[in-house]
RNA sequence: GCCCGUGUAGCUCAGUCGGCAGAGCACUUCCUUGGUAAGGAAGAGGCCGUCGGUUCGAUUCCGACCGCGGGCUCCA
C-alpha cells in the first residue's frame, strides 16, 4: 500500500501493483509517478513507504516521458512505412527528442510530413502502451527475429536477468522506459529535421539516419517552441553577418575558417577590444604583443608537439628551422616572464594579449564564426604565489562578470572541473596542489557569490578550472569564460621565483579567456542582438537624413558636429532618395538613431529624432541628442 | 572524415518532363524635390559549382569531384 497524490491534489491509498489500475477506475490519466523526485513508470509497483505523486501529460516533470513516447510512435510510424528499417536508439533530449534507424534506402527530408501523418494515425489509434518483462535469453530470440542488430548490443550490455520491452500495437522495443500509458496522449509534436549519426557515436561504425522531433504538452508550448526556433534561425549570425556587412568567410579566395572582418564589424571589434584593454590596465594586467609562429623547439618544451599535435598545422621550413603556426600563446608569455631573475615582490604578474592563434579543425565541423581555424583569444596568464591564488581567481571572477554584464549577460552557470579521484595518476602536479588550487577556486566563487557544478573527471591533466556559461538573450546557453589552473607548463619551462628565503620557486600560473575567442563572441553577439547592437557597439551610431536636397549642407554639418563629439556619425546624401527610402535603409541596417533633416529643422538648428525602435521624438536641439547618445554609449546600455 | 540535403546574376530565389536563361533587391544612367520601413523608367550583369559520360544537342539525365547547410551518444 502507498500513499499516492493524485494531479488534483486528492489523496488516495492504492495497493503497490495496481495504480494504473486504480487510477484508470477513477478517471485519472497519469503520465508518470515522482517518487521522491524520480520519474517513475505508472505501471511499476510502488515503493512500500513514502510518497508517490502522480503527475498528468502536462506537468514539466512528465516532459521526457511525454518526448521518450513520441519517439516510439516515430519509430513505429517508421516501422510501418518502411519495412526492413533497423532501430537503434530514441532518447527524448534537450528540447524534444529523436531516434536513429538504419534505412535500406536513403531518407529525405521530404519524408517526414508522410512519417508525421503515419504518426497522427498510430496516436489517432490511441494504442494501449503496454511494459513487458522478457527474460534474457527469450528477450534475445525476439530481437534476432527481427534482425535487430543495434538492440541485441544494447541488450549484451545489459547485466540483468529480465529485460523491459515496451509494446503498443504490432510494434514493440527494448527500452527502460518510463512511457506514457497510450499513444493518445502524445498530441502536439513536429518532426524537425534530420541528420547522420554514428552508431554510438564512432566515426568507425554505422551511419545511421537520425529523425529529430519535439513534443509538448500544449500547442501554445508547441508553437511557442517553433517561433522560437524561426527567432533564432533569423538571428543567425552567418545571414546577419554579410547582410549587416560585418564580416565574410571566403573558403574559394581565403580558405575555410578564416575571418575576414569587413569595416563594420571591424569597429564593433575595436569597440570590445579597447573596452577589454582598459579594462585589463586597470585590473592590473600587462598588456604584451608576441608572434603567431614560434620554433620547433618551444613546442617541444611547452609540451605542444607532444599532446595537441593533431590541433596543430604543419610545420614550415625557415632556413632550415622548423617553424609551427601557434595554437595557443601562453609559452610566448613565459618566455617573457623567463627574461628576468623574478622576486617573490614582483609576483602576480598578469600578461594579457589579444593572441591570434591556428587550430586545425576537420572541415565538417566548422560553423560560422562559432568554430574557426584562426582565432583571436582574449587571453592571459597570471603567474602568482601559492598564497596569491585565491585572490587572483577572485579577481578574475570579478573581472569576467564586470565585462560580461556590459554586453547584457547577467545570467550564469559555473561549471568546475576536476580530476576523477579514481585515476589521479592521469593528471600531473601533486595532491597538495591540486587541492590547494581547488581550493582556491571554490573559496573565490563562494566569495563571489557563485553557484556552481562540480565536475568530477572534467578537468584536463594539468589542473582544475572553472568555466562559466552565459544565457543569451534567446536563453540558450554559451561557454565563453575559462579560468585553468596550469601545472604543466611551469614544470616544462622551469620557471621559477626568488622567494623571501632566497630561495628559487615554482609560480603557480592560471590561463584565463573571459570572452573565449573575438571572433566566436562576436557571432554570439550579433545574435544575442539580432544585429542590433547597443549605441557603444554600434558601427553606424546615427545617420543624418536630409528631407530634400536642400538640406544636404545642414544634413553634413550636424553629421560633422556629431563626429566633434565623438560620436559615429554619416549624413546620407549620396544618393538623392526619398525619406522613406533613408528611413527604411537605417532601419534595415539597424543604426540607433536617425536625425532627420527637413526644411523645418534647418531653418531653427534642430533635427527631429527618430529611434530603432520606430520612436518618433520629434524636434530636439542638435546638443541634446548629442547628450543622449553620449550618455547611452557611457552607460553601455541596451537601451537607446 | 562520414550521413542527408543543397549549388542558376553581387544577394534572395523561380525555371527548363534535353532545344537561344528568368524575377525581385542591389549596381549604372535618366526622370522625380520627396516628411518617418522601398517614387518611376531604362540599362548592364550568367561557363546554370567543376570535370567527365550519354546525346544531333546537357544548365536539365548519369558519374566523380569541389563548395555550402544540417548533424555525428543528451546513450535501452
Amino acid at each position: 500500500m502507498a500513499n499516492v497524490i493524485l494531479p488534483s491534489g486528492e489523496r488516495v491509498v492504492v495497493g503497490g501493483a495496481g495504480l494504473l489500475a486504480a487510477l484508470r477506475e477513477r478517471g485519472v490519466t497519469a503520465a508518470a509517478v515522482l517518487v521522491d523526485g524520480q520519474v517513475h513508470d505508472v505501471r511499476d509497483p510502488l515503493p512500500a513507504v513514502g510518497e508517490a505523486r502522480v503527475v498528468s501529460v502536462d506537468d514539466p516533470a512528465a516532459l521526457d516521458v511525454l518526448r521518450h513516447t513520441a519517439s516510439h510512435v516515430l519509430a513505429h510510424a517508421v516501422t510501418r512505412l518502411y519495412p526492413g528499417v533497423k532501430l537503434a536508439i530514441g532518447p527524448a533530449i534537450a528540447d524534444g527528442f529523436y531516434y536513429d534507424f538504419r534505412f535500406r534506402a536513403p531518407l529525405g527530408r521530404d519524408d517526414l510530413p508522410r512519417i508525421q501523418a503515419e504518426m497522427a494515425k498510430i496516436i489517432a489509434e490511441d494504442l494501449p502502451i503496454e511494459r513487458v518483462w522478457l527474460p534474457r535469453k527469450e528477450a534475445e530470440a525476439l530481437l534476432a527475429e527481427r534482425g535487430e542488430a543495434y538492440k541485441l548490443e544494447l541488450l549484451s550490455e545489459i547485466p540483468d536477468e529480465r529485460v523491459s520491452f515496451y509494446r503498443q500495437g504490432e510494434f514493440i522495443d527494448l527500452c527502460r522506459g518510463p512511457h506514457l500509458p497510450s499513444t493518445g496522449l502524445v498530441r502536439h509534436y513536429a518532426l524537425l529535421d534530420l541528420a547522420g549519426a554514428y552508431w554510438r557515436g564512432d566515426a568507425s561504425r554505422d551511419m545511421l539516419t537520425r529523425v529529430y522531433g519535439t513534443a509538448f504538452p500544449t500547442a501554445e508550448a508547441l508553437a511557442e517552441h517553433l517561433r522560437w526556433r524561426e527567432e533564432a534561425r533569423r538571428r543567425d549570425h552567418r545571414t546577419l553577418g554579410p547582410e549587416l556587412d560585418l564580416f565574410s568567410i571566403q573558403n574559394e579566395t581565403i580558405g575555410a575558417g578564416l575571418v575576414l572582418w569587413h569595416p563594420k564589424g571591424a569597429r564593433v571589434r575595436h569597440e570590445i577590444e579597447t573596452f577589454w584593454k582598459e579594462e585589463h590596465y586597470r585590473a592590473g594586467y600587462q598588456l604584451v604583443y608576441t608572434p603567431h609562429v614560434g620554433r620547433a623547439r618551444l613546442w617541444e618544451t611547452s609540451g605542444h608537439l607532444d599532446f595537441y599535435r593533431e590541433g596543430m598545422y604543419s610545420p614550415m621550413d625557415i632556413e632550415g628551422q622548423e617553424f609551427y603556426l601557434r595554437p595557443m600563446n601562453c609559452p610566448f608569455h613565459i618566455a617573457i616572464y623567463k627574461t628576468h631573475i623574478r622576486s617573490y615582490r614582483d609576483l602576480p604578474i598578469r600578461y594579457a594579449e589579444l593572441g591570434t592563434v591556428y587550430r586545425f579543425e576537420r572541415s565538417g565541423v566548422l560553423h560560422g564564426l562559432l568554430r574557426v581555424r584562426g582565432f583571436t583569444q582574449d587571453d592571459a596568464h597570471v603567474i602568482c604565489r601559492p598564497d596569491q591564488i585565491e585572490d587572483e581567481v577572485l579577481a578574475c571572477l570579478e573581472l569576467t562578470l564586470h565585462i560580461l554584464g556590459a554586453f547584457g549577460f547577467r545570467d550564469y552557470r559555473v561549471a568546475l572541473s576536476v580530476r576523477d579521484p579514481a585515476h589521479k595518476e592521469h593528471y600531473i602536479g601533486s595532491d597538495a596542489m591540486w587541492e590547494q588550487a581547488e581550493g582556491s577556486l571554490v573559496r573565490a566563487l563562494e566569495r563571489k557569490g557563485l553557484p556552481h557544478v562540480r565536475m568530477g573527471g572534467e578537468a584536463v591533466f594539468y589542473g582544475p578550472k572553472i568555466d562559466i556559461h552565459v544565457l543569451d538573450s534567446l536563453k540558450r546557453s554559451w561557454q565563453l569564460t575559462t579560468i585553468q589552473f596550469d601545472f604543466n607548463e611551469p614544470e616544462r619551462f622551469d620557471m621559477a621565483y626568488i622567494g623571501d628565503d632566497g630561495q628559487a620557486h615554482r609560480p603557480y600560473m592560471v590561463h584565463r579567456a573571459l570572452l573565449g575567442s573575438l571572433e566566436r563572441f562576436f557571432g554570439i553577439l550579433i545574435e544575442h542582438y539580432g544585429g542590433a547592437f547597443p549605441a557603444w557597439l554600434a558601427p553606424l551610431q546615427a545617420a543624418v537624413l536630409p528631407v530634400t536636397e536642400g538640406e544636404i549642407p545642414y544634413a553634413e554639418g550636424v553629421a560633422e558636429e556629431l563626429r566633434r563629439a565623438g560620436i559615429r556619425a554619416e549624413a546620407w546624401t549620396r544618393e538623392r532618395k526619398t525619406l522613406r527610402w533613408l528611413i527604411r535603409e537605417a532601419q534595415v541596417q539597424k543604426v540607433p538613431y536617425m536625425l532627420v533633416c527637413g526644411a523645418r529643422e534647418a531653418a531653427v538648428g534642430v533635427v527631429a529624432l527618430r529611434l530603432r525602435t520606430g520612436e518618433d521624438l520629434g524636434p530636439q536641439p542638435v546638443s541634446a541628442v548629442v547628450a543622449r547618445i553620449q550618455d547611452a554609449v557611457r552607460a553601455r546600455t541596451a537601451a537607446i
